[in-house]
DNA sequence: TAGCGTTGTAAGCGTGTGCTTACACAAGGG
DNA sequence: CCCTTGTGTAAGCACACGCTTACAACGCTA
């Protein structure tokens, strides 16, 4: 899609206008169709898919909401626009075994940009009724199914998805919940207790204690106090 | 208010005309109010708080919408009434090691009456924005909080946290997502795998089957909810 | 019978929603 | 200049929601 950064900021003043209202601003129908996608993450992220409101939306990017309509024609579309961004492509790049960690820590970070937003709507709307129609749900059947292959015993699918209902709960008691202390806790200490305990559940997951050969960029190991109960003493 | 005990009984023919059809039904406000709780538990267990609608509810109940205000005074009223039915008391009167057990098959169950209701009010309302007030939420927070006890471990509550999370997800891939094979699973399959995987962060739980280390696989055995392990064999 | 409080009902109020319509600007070309 | 095309805006439509109000039907007591 419309990935591209357009050189229109020349007559922006790079945004720093901090409110983005309607005084000078040019007019540049990729910078509006980006600036509402942007603001439909945030706002269905933080609300969830029913209870944001394209008045909402329109008002956090700055726009009129008739040119939501404009641009894309229904708020369902919209979110399905949301959703489809880059979106699929982590999960289907991400070997198996490591993407459950990867979807935790995902799960954990919460705040890292658009990723985390898709989660977050995802989480956000579980619950609606009809609510998030399709595309929603397929994010999650997206992870389901590529965890699902992990295991190759009878019950393999339901080991996986007991896996992927935990991944789930923990998010929704960290985004949505808000629980403490689980939802400002070490993400690394949760990480280590989810995958230990699931070394029973998914032998095949890298468990809990030091990685083979699994190198993760993240390196996010600044937990101070890390006990870490190794899966092998 | 108004507590009111009518022995009205005596002219009610057991409401068995089935229909709930506003023919001959005679006027009795305790009747009537008890149907519109009813109906209140099924509507937002099925559809979530924010979905369901007063219209529906009145509907559901055979009754005017107009009642459901005399009577309640509010939606919200409503749902904290349809909350508390008896509630609660499950929670303070199971032994803390069983209560993750006997919470889960509740999970499992569904379709078991008002206490499941209660359960899937929870779970499909979690996502709402503001959504379900407090009274939904604090069923969330009595289980978490009689969990959060089991560990003495400094992170205890952290760990009984995550357990409270598993739960809370696993019940919404199977009443909300309705993903296979997990939403037909058998209940028993499911719980064995749980406290199996669960005996490594709340050692205190009974665990599943016989408790060595990496014994698994037979799985199913374990007989439904008869066996009661003792917390230290 | 009339009176009176209780139970039930029809109609509607105010608001918020997704979405539409009619129109005001800006640029480019004849 | 006018005309067309793309971009933005104000006003509003139709409807569903939670909730209210005015009023009818009933059951009881006097």
């Amino acid at each position: 899609m419309d990935g591209g950064e357009y050189t229109r900021d020349q007559h922006r003043s790079a945004g720093a206008a901090a409110g983005g209202e309607p005084q000078g601003r040019p007019r540049d129908a990729r910078e509006t169709r980006a600036r509402i996608l942007r603001a439909a993450g945030a706002v269905f992220a933080e609300r969830g898919y029913e209870a944001a409101t394209v008045r909402d939306i329109a008002a956090r990017a700055g726009v009129n909401q008739a040119l939501i309509f404009r641009y894309f024609g229904s708020k369902q579309a919209l979110l399905t626009e949301v959703m489809a961004q880059d979106g699929k492509e982590q999960v289907s790049s991400t070997p198996p075994e490591l993407l459950f960690e990867t979807a935790l820590r995902g799960v954990l970070a919460e705040g890292g940009g658009a990723d985390a937003d898709r989660l977050a709507v995802y989480l956000r709307s579980i619950g609606g009724a009809d609510a998030a129609p399709e595309t929603v749900r397929a994010l999650g059947e997206e992870y389901a199914a590529a965890l699902a292959a992990l295991s190759e015993a009878e019950d393999g699918t339901l080991r996986a998805q007991l896996a992927m209902a935990w991944l789930l709960g923990i998010g929704l008691m960290r985004v949505v919940v808000r629980q403490e202390p689980l939802a400002t806790a070490d993400p690394d200490a949760i990480c280590t207790h989810v995958l230990t305990a699931l070394d029973r559940l998914l032998p095949v997951l890298p468990g809990a204690g030091p990685r083979p050969g699994a190198e993760r960029g993240a390196g996010a190991d600044s937990g101070a106090g890390e006990e870490r109960p190794g899966v092998r003493p």
